[in-house]
DNA sequence: GCTTGACCCTGACGCCGCGTCAGGCTGCAG
DNA sequence: CTGCAGCCTGACGCGGCGTCAGGGTCAAGC
């Protein structure tokens, strides 16, 4: 066979076939009198294991030393191949699980942690890396430190923060039946308790990011059916009250 | 958060986040006086999807592009990311059985033909070039329907989806305290339910993967307590409930 | 026998996605 | 105030090809 047929049977361009020849990877056992490359079946056993190697991420010279091993026999590539491949499904079972849960997690309104999210990244080691982490910037890094609170709740801690922020939700649903105004005290007094609720228990929220929040609340739909479906014309209250208290407090 | 943190969480060089920031594809959105590239929480959320897509085999160019389109709302990007991600969990499994094949055949004598053992390869076209087709072509697909299907959503309806929700997880608590079995006819039911209106509003879930989220449900604690702060034992009895009715529906 | 168009050859340059110095500034711990 | 870890900006290099350019080869059809 010649290079075009080769590249049209394995699906890659005649360009790669030449490189692998090139570097010595994948050379044709035979020429033409015109100089034509003629690849032999063995020649294309040889181009799949490379195919499969290189496809499991790698490098050219690599998979040159594994097909050129003086060991190597073809059995012992088929199971290495196996496992590696099996290793990959896995990973990529844990990618798709990972998207799911974040997909869930929208859908019930909950956030994920950064580390969270990018923990399927990375060969990372898990035990190397807390302890890594807590050794350079645990202890000085705020932000890092309140991803490792909201990490360390247990159940009863989040049923607990969630009644907490139910119960302000329904004061502000008062407050707003009651005819009180969205910058009146009593509402902005709620406005604060609502932020520092968040820093207590999330991250640091400073009135203006808290007032990034407010807005939020009526730009965004979700957010907004959230606070409607508690009480109409709820989300614009909250909204309103919020950013009163963001500028109240300087 | 400054570069070294951000590489060190999302598992990426530092010089990689250089270089993202050089070509324009995710600049940090602040920089101290010294110059000192501070990274915030959204700009964490955007590492972490150009990693899925990079991962996934986007150049970078075309992450910049997905990221920056104008309708692009996290929920389509992430229910391009989990169908991306479920292409290339078939893939790979079909690759697992080619080898698995060969093992076979080898350990029976039998000698494939190059074109069955190249076929795993010649169908590898379709993660990619169907992306691009879907990019150019997509709205005659279904999957941009189903894309088009929550971006569109209004706040009317996002009030409706939830109060869907709600409608369940109340009917799932008066299930839990009628004293029903959670593998009884009814419970499995209301799981069909939840898992039919997760498919209608917003993305596939086959049986197999409502069993998944069903197991998260009492494995990961925000999910708990969202569960348990509606009725004690809910979300044990609602894990197991949609976790038979998977079983069920085979 | 001659043309034509598909296919092949060998350079050579280019591009992407970083890795890897080099040379110099910054920030904080002791 | 001195280290030392960490940050900055170039600048060069490399792997794995894509993509011409310039030229030979082969089988088909006239």
């Amino acid at each position: 066979m010649n290079v075009g047929e080769v590249a049209a049977l394995a699906g890659v361009t005649v360009r790669t076939l030449h490189h692998y020849d090139r570097i010595g990877l994948l050379s044709p056992s035979g020429r033409t009198a015109a100089g034509y490359r003629q690849y032999s079946a063995a020649d294309l056993d040889r181009l799949h294991q490379v195919l499969l190697y290189r496809e499991l991420g790698f490098s050219l010279e690599d998979v040159a030393t594994l097909l050129d091993a003086p060991d190597a026999d073809p059995e012992a590539h088929l199971r290495r191949q196996h496992r590696l491949l099996r290793d990959r499904l896995e990973r990529t079972r844990a990618m798709v699980a990972a998207v799911e849960k974040e997909m869930e997690a929208r859908s019930m309104g909950i956030s994920l942690t950064p580390e969270e999210r990018f923990e399927v990244f990375g060969d990372w080691l898990p035990e190397e890396y807390e302890a890594e982490a807590e050794e350079k910037w645990g202890d000085t890094d705020a932000w890092a430190q309140s991803q490792r609170r909201t990490r360390s709740y247990s159940k009863n801690d989040w049923v607990r923060i969630k009644a907490e922020g139910d119960d302000i939700e329904r004061r502000f649903a008062a407050a707003l039946q009651s005819g009180a105004a969205p910058d009146s005290a009593e509402a902005m007094d709620l406005a604060e308790e609502h932020r520092q609720q968040i820093t207590r228990n999330f991250y640091d929220c400073p009135p203006a990011m808290h007032a990034g929040l407010g807005r939020m609340y009526v730009e965004d739909e979700r957010f907004t059916a959230h606070y409607e479906q508690i009480a109409p014309g709820l989300a614009q209250y909250v909204s309103t009250a919020v950013q009163a208290n963001a500028a109240r407090q300087g």
